[in-house]
DNA sequence: TCATTGACTAATTTGGTTCTACGGTCAATT
DNA sequence: AATTGACCGTAGAACCAAATTAGTCAATGA
């Protein structure tokens, strides 16, 4: 026995965040979840909101692994962005976690929870600035701004993938990807 | 005197909605700016809602008039929608009922406020589809889909202008252009 | 000796109640 | 007929006691 107690913390607290939201989930409920007590959670995290934070950042970390795993560099760069976007969002709407903590900012408000939703945002930005960076390297594309480009093309594709299901049916991927390639590959004009 | 009523009540009620909001307005307070029995309102009026109503649809007109003032025939097509967009947005963030339903929305989220804000919004891409639609039968942009084009477009501004600002320091107007003319006009691969 | 624990505390949240002030009505007034 | 403001029912603000929670630390035992 003595089975890494730390291991056993996050994930009864992972458990507990999917399942029940970071405010519902109370430091007693991960302790009883994890077969330790409560104190031991002190030993190894500050605080909640540290906790959480790791819990996050291995999230962070799985996200951009996903994406990774669907850039083939033989590909457009266009290609892989819409690709690896679409993953991002993809994931981001099916995780467990990420649809309970999205809930919880918008119908608690939770500070914390903003918070950390919003350093998921700074990743993905973060993320999509170094391969933008890497494609003006290589004279892919011209040399945008990378930060404003990259913060860009995460709005339009939340746009595409979650505001527009606020109120219209939901597009499909085909659609999305036909759209982008408008915007990214071509412009609006025609001809010129 | 007996000097137009309904108009003073129109009066009356815009300055409060833009000092206090709409929740923060009461009616006895309108009727008192307005030199009105709180009864007369009711008489031009059904209820609050439909005096909040009006005073919006005045509001989406100006905006209009707005846009179309600073659109040129002359001038290539993405180079009007940027024009007009930009217009519209900086008319929304200087227009002091704007900035307080805004305002409203997001610390309060009054639905009565959220109701009007989208139907502001959807004015706005009604207007733009339009655009869009003409540009398409004159062969300016090829055949898109003018309502999730339109609804891109905005989403974009939004993202440059308000968005971006609660992270970074604003983006000038030529910022914005620069960014929007490469997605709008030349997409973005170099050469191809 | 030192990791682990859970009873404890201060702070926050909840739930129940009261009461204010609002939107809307209508009999009285002009 | 047009206008008014006193009046009504009620949504939600304000209040407070009770319950719950995050975080601490003296006691425990391996």
């Amino acid at each position: 026995m003595a089975p890494d107690r730390r291991r056993m913390i996050v994930e009864a607290a992972t458990k507990s965040f999917s399942l029940f939201g970071y405010k519902a989930t109370t430091m007693d409920q991960v302790a009883k979840l994890a077969n330790v007590g409560k104190g031991t959670i002190y030993t190894f995290f500050k605080n909640k909101e540290e906790l959480f934070e790791e819990i996050i950042s291995s999230l962070v970390k799985e996200m951009i692994a996903e994406a990774d795993s669907v850039i083939n560099p033989e590909l457009p760069f266009t290609e892989n962005v819409h690709r690896a976007l679409y993953r991002l969002l993809e994931f981001r709407s099916r995780h467990q976690l990420m649809i309970k903590l999205v809930q919880e900012e918008a119908e608690m408000g939770t500070l914390a929870v903003s918070e950390m939703l919003q350093h998921v945002e700074d990743e993905i930005i973060g993320y999509l600035k170094e391969k933008i960076e890497t494609a003006i390297a290589k004279g892919a594309i011209p040399a945008v701004n990378s930060e404003i480009t990259s913060f860009l093309l995460l709005k339009m594709y939340i746009a595409l993938v979650s505001d527009w299901e606020k109120n219209h049916d939901p597009l499909s991927s085909e659609q999305i990807a036909e759209i982008m390639k408008v915007f990214l590959l071509k412009g609006l004009p025609k001809g010129t």
